[in-house]
DNA sequence: ACCCAGGATTTCA
DNA sequence: TGAAATCATGGG
């Protein structure tokens, strides 16, 4: 295997913190196995010497996976300014990294993900992968391409257990073979551009989707995902300085609506909201429970 | 049988 | 506009 240094990395909170959904761990061995941009690569975490072990893939694709060009500690310090008590709270998640994924799979899973529980994400990403993928491990498959999905028929997507998010998935494939929805274009544009896009043009994407592909398919580090925990966390640690924020925007509605805690998010933590998100999200599900099992 | 899920869309007041 | 119903399916 080969080795990179990567002192500031938690090989298993990034990979199942609720980012990614297609990667295994084996006990025995301590390796964790899964698609690494579309390389199938095993892993391991040599904590001794604090290094990546990997094999399967290239070290420019470990590097970009894990944003491991990023500086880490710079980040954090950027957190403990904006809110010292979250700082420290994430102690314990310290080496957590937002990963940068292929984005049309980030797209794909994003949009499976609403309304979902995990392990039924895991199941449904694994089919469309074992149905529409090609060969490239001993026994897994590649994620299937936008162009083979567009070729798909609706109905034939439907077996897979997808339920309503079959037919998004189905016009998203569509949109992104025929330029309607395109990768490139969108990861050059503004994030607030790319944001009013998605939710206004792509069927099926809504704010929290969108904002999970732009924060983990296209890179985009101040997109903050508000989901109910998230939501519930910036409810309890910000409740006052939230509403005072939602007051200035004149705002009537009795829950605080997405684009006013994301944007109340944005002004907080800048370009790391992202990684504010993930520490939150974190912090707020360790309340309600302390094991899960991802 | 029941409730819930890292929501989005449609419908209704 | 803003709230409520609806969506398809399996995990717990």
């Amino acid at each position: 295997m080969q080795k990179i240094k990567a002192p500031d990395l938690n090989l298993r909170l990034s990979l199942f913190s609720g980012q990614v959904f297609d990667w295994e761990h084996n006990r025995k061995t301590d390796c964790y196995c899964g698609d690494l941009l579309g390389d199938c690569a095993s892993l391991k975490y040599d904590s001794k010497n604090k290094a990546l072990l990997f094999e399967g893939t290239t070290k420019e694709k470990v590097v970009e996976f894990f944003g491991l060009d990023e500086n880490y500690n710079a980040i954090l310090n950027s957190i403990r300014k904006a809110d010292p008590k979250l700082y420290s709270d994430s102690k314990e998640y310290f080496g957590l990294r937002i990963l940068r994924q292929d984005p049309w799979k980030a797209a794909v899973t994003f949009v499976c993900s609403q309304n979902n529980n995990i392990p039924r994400i895991r199941k449904m990403l694994g089919a469309l992968r074992e149905k529409y993928g090609i060969e490239f491990g001993d026994t897994t498959k590649s994620f299937p391409t936008a162009a083979k999905l567009a070729k798909t028929k609706l109905s034939d997507l439907r077996k897979l257990g997808l339920g309503y998010r079959a037919e998004y998935i189905h016009s998203l494939s569509k949109n992104a073979a025929s330029g309607k929805l395109d990768l490139a274009k969108l990861q050059k544009m503004p994030y607030e551009d790319a944001f009013v896009h998605l939710v206004d043009n792509q069927h099926g994407i809504g704010p929290k989707v969108a904002d999970c592909f732009l924060l983990y398919g296209l890179g985009k580090m101040e997109a903050f995902p508000t989901d109910v925990w998230v939501r519930k966390a910036v409810e309890r640690r910000y409740g006052k300085e939230l509403r005072d924020f939602v007051e200035c925007q004149e705002c009537r509605a009795k829950e605080v609506p997405y684009q006013f805690i994301s944007a109340f998010a944005r002004r907080k933590f800048g370009k790391h909201a992202g990684y504010a998100q993930q520490f939150l999200f974190l912090c707020e599900r360790n309340l309600e429970n302390k094991r899960r099992k991802w």
